[in-house]
DNA sequence: CTAAATGCAAAAGGTTTGCAAGGAT
DNA sequence: ATCCTTGCAAACCTTTTGCATTTAG
């Protein structure tokens, strides 16, 4: 399904890609082009494995040490951002305009539930000032079963 | 069996193991015994390559593979509680009289500060229902400097 | 032309398992 | 006697790295 979109040459994402590559003085690529494409179309939280797979799909040439390498270049300028739900692997949710949010994680379907309250970063930013600490990141995970597991695990 | 001191044989901790060793039909050996002994000693964050130094230090006969797994035991009777501060390591602080805490974590210097908000924990609550989700676990991890980190950056 | 990027293969590094020998009940 | 436990070595698996070759600027 290759669908040669010159659309997407003009999405922010894809201009903010190259805007910090040059900042860096790194070379815009045909491979980290297409690997930009694809993460952005995949919905969720990704892994580099699954990035991987897809991304081959439609360039069966591109191995998986670029996807992984271009993945990390995507953390640093701001396009991805790293989580770890505590499966071994590290999954990359979109990170342009990130507004931060949490996790309801289901340990029987692993189903994942975003979730943001303000409250909630309110509550954080007193705690850390109370800490005398500077917050530059932070993650609530919450671990349980979703609506639909308890259903069956009732039966 | 060798038990080097018996008063410990009355500990809370070692009593519940033991407990929950026969209700699993499990067997009590002095490496189980010494080895929770030791982590019980052990403040703090430990993993499990950790505590088999720690253990190795009073009988060198001990086996990683024991340490590993008892580790695991321990969490499944109550006595441990994993934790993933997104270093690569498991890490385990004392699970008995479990109140949940959280963590502030330092980048530059690795400290970390445990802390607890009973507002936290009820806005958890909140937003668990108002998913209809049913909580078994939640990890709150801030990252940021510690105090005396953000003196030394400001130099 | 020069420095960076790519892809393969192999190394790392923590976690987990198979198995033969030893130990608890 | 039976089944669990132990410790060693090796397997696993994801993440990283070394290196020769190719490519962008």
């Amino acid at each position: 399904m290759v669908t040669p979109n010159t659309s997407r040459d003009d999405s922010p994402e894809r201009r903010a890609f190259h805007e910090c590559l040059r900042k860096k003085k790194l070379k815009r690529t045909a491979q980290r082009d297409l690997i930009l494409d694809v993460f952005l179309r995949m919905k969720g939280h990704v892994s580099s494995e699954e990035l991987y797979r897809r991304v081959k799909e439609v360039d069966p040439s591109i191995g998986f040490t670029t996807v992984y390498r271009t993945l990390k270049l995507l953390v640093e300028c701001g396009l991805a951002h790293p989580v770890q739900f505590g499966d071994g692997y590290t999954r990359y949710e979109q990170g342009f305009h990130y507004s931060h949010h949490d996790h309801l994680i289901c340990i029987r379907c692993g189903k994942l539930t975003e979730f943001f309250s303000q409250q909630l970063e309110s509550l954080q930013e007193r705690i850390v000032k109370e800490h005398k600490f500077k917050m530059l990141d932070h993650s609530l995970r919450i671990w349980g079963l979703c609506h639909e597991c308890q259903l069956q695990e009732s039966r």
